[in-house]
Order: structure tokens, then C-alpha cells, then sequence
DNA sequence: CGCTTTCTCGACTATAAGAGTCAGGAAATT
DNA sequence: AATTTCCTGACTCTTATAGTCGAGAAAGCG
């Protein structure tokens, strides 16, 4: 699989939270719901996404998670970076680690690795939050 | 990972088939120990290769594998398209697959994945197998 | 204040895809 | 006939990822 569940609802939630940006924070059981996502997992994930600086919390009553920034300003590549982060410790590309590359990243496919990995995260640096929100109106629309 | 195992295997073994294209048959022991891949584990992909239509086989002595076309008629596209159409049974751009899908394939997120994947096989359509070696050959003189 | 609601957080278990192996068989070549 | 090589299905092993558990702490409510 190309993206890891983790990594996906990181994306879904940040899109769910961006649908009521400006209510007030969303509670982790209503995001959870409405993107199929298993509460406890959510839990998880969305307190990994504060250290992204992307979103922040509230405790108690009218709890839960909120935008910092506006949709318009997030792009989905600050979210999938954030979260490879930790993956890719000098990894060739998303790909293998260069500990146990047999060839120490001197290899004839690492420029191409580079060249794929750059390719989508253009793509990924071209798409914010709004625009997923935009195209989600658009495909209820058709329906 | 964003490549499995089985594929950059694939990708390997045919690279090293092309380096020593026109000089007959190679043994699948032979690749293996060049590019460090597991003897039996080749012995599968290769065969699995052969469905491809872009290696053929020979058995007995002077036995082994060797490319059908010249490598720079082989994209690397060629090869990973053909590794990667069984696992991609109608999945959502090399995601989930429609079925385990909640949102049915009708997301906001589909036409982003769609770009990813296309983008991505642009890269690997653009690069042939002789590139890659050309490549190699300049890795080497810079060493 | 005490109660509920919500996030917090470390440690844990489960699952499934992928990686790799085994053992015997079948075709070429010498 | 003997050797070398690919052929092939069925198997096991491993690891990353997915997901869970349970107790705790802040925030508001009445």
C-alpha cells in the first residue's frame, strides 16, 4: 500500500476538522464517525498532529480539536511531511532505508527514487485543505 | 514503504539482464548475488517476470534468463505496471481498495491520489532500462 | 464542590501483507 | 547418464502497521 492507514486519517481528520473550521473545537468520537475511523486510533493520531503545529486541543466539556491555520493555508503536503517524518529516517525515497540499502545509496535507481518522490510531493504541495473541501462539494453535487 | 521488496527485485534483476544483454542466457544465481537479492526469492519473481512477456527463459547448462526487447525499449513503467496489476484490483490510486473503501471511491480525496499515481508513473514511464544504466556508469566514474 | 466530559499517554496485543524457504520435478546440454 | 539450470506449489517466518486498554488529568457545569 502506497499510504498508510495512520497517514490517511491524519489527512481525514485534518479535512474533517477544516468542514467546521471556526464552530468551535470538534470532539475526536464525531471525527471518528464521520470519516470511519476507530476512535482509540484516532485518539492517537490527532495527538501526534499537535506536534505539527497544525492543530490544537481543548479539554472538557466543549472539548476537542481545532484548526490553527485556515484551510486555504494548510496544504496536504505540510500534513503527509509531518507524518513521514518519522518514517524516513535517510530513507532512499520512501524506500529503503540506507542501513540496510546493499549498496549505500550509491545505487543507479536512487535518482529516479528522487525524481518520484519529489513528484508527489508537488502534488501534494499543490492541494490544500480548501481545495479537498471544494472537489467534496462538487462530488455531492453530481450525486 | 512506497516499493515492495518484490518489485525493486524485479526492477533490479532486469537491469542487471540488460547490463549483459546480446551475451546469452544469465543465471538467476548470478543476478542474485549482484544485486544481493535472495536466490529462491528471484527464482520466483523471475518467473513471475516471464508473464510479462519482457524476459524469456532457457533451462540446462547455458541456461538462464535474458531480455526480449533492448533495454532502451523497457520503461521502467513496463515493469512496474505489470508488478503492480495484481495488487491493484480496483484500488483507489494504489490505496485502499474500493471494496474496504467507506466512502465508495466517492471522496474528496480520489482525483489527489489519481494525480499522485499518474504523476508517479509519468517518472517511471519516462525513465528506460539504458537510462538507468547510464546512469550507473556515471555513479561509478564519480567513485 | 463533585460530576461529567473530553483529551492524554504509555504500554500493550492483533493482524495481515510481504518476505523468504523448501523440496522435489522437468527440460537442456555435455 | 549426469549435471546444470529453471519450474512450481505450498509452506513458514517476520515485521510494520493497525488497533486496543486502562488509568489519569484538565475543563467546564450545576
Amino acid at each position: 500500500m502506497l499510504i498508510t492507514k495512520r497517514n490517511q486519517y491524519a489527512l481525514r481528520a485534518i479535512f474533517e476538522l477544516a468542514k467546521y473550521n471556526g464552530e468551535g473545537p470538534q470532539k475526536i468520537s464525531d471525527i471518528a464517525q464521520a470519516q470511519a475511523i476507530p476512535v482509540k486510533f484516532l485518539e492517537v493520531i490527532l495527538h501526534q498532529l499537535k506536534g505539527s503545529g497544525l492543530v490544537k486541543s481543548k479539554r472538557g466539556f466543549y472539548g476537542g480539536y481545532y484548526l490553527v491555520r485556515q484551510p486555504d493555508k494548510i496544504a496536504v503536503g505540510d500534513i503527509m511531511r509531518y507524518m513521514e517524518r518519522n518514517q524516513e529516517q535517510s530513507q532512499c525515497v520512501a524506500l529503503v532505508p540506507e542501513i540496510n540499502c546493499p549498496f549505500k545509496g550509491e545505487c543507479a535507481f536512487f535518482p529516479m527514487w528522487n525524481k518520484v518522490k519529489d513528484a508527489i510531493y508537488k502534488v501534494y504541495d499543490e492541494t490544500s485543505i480548501q481545495d479537498l473541501i471544494d472537489t467534496d462539494m462538487k462530488v455531492e453535487n453530481c450525486q
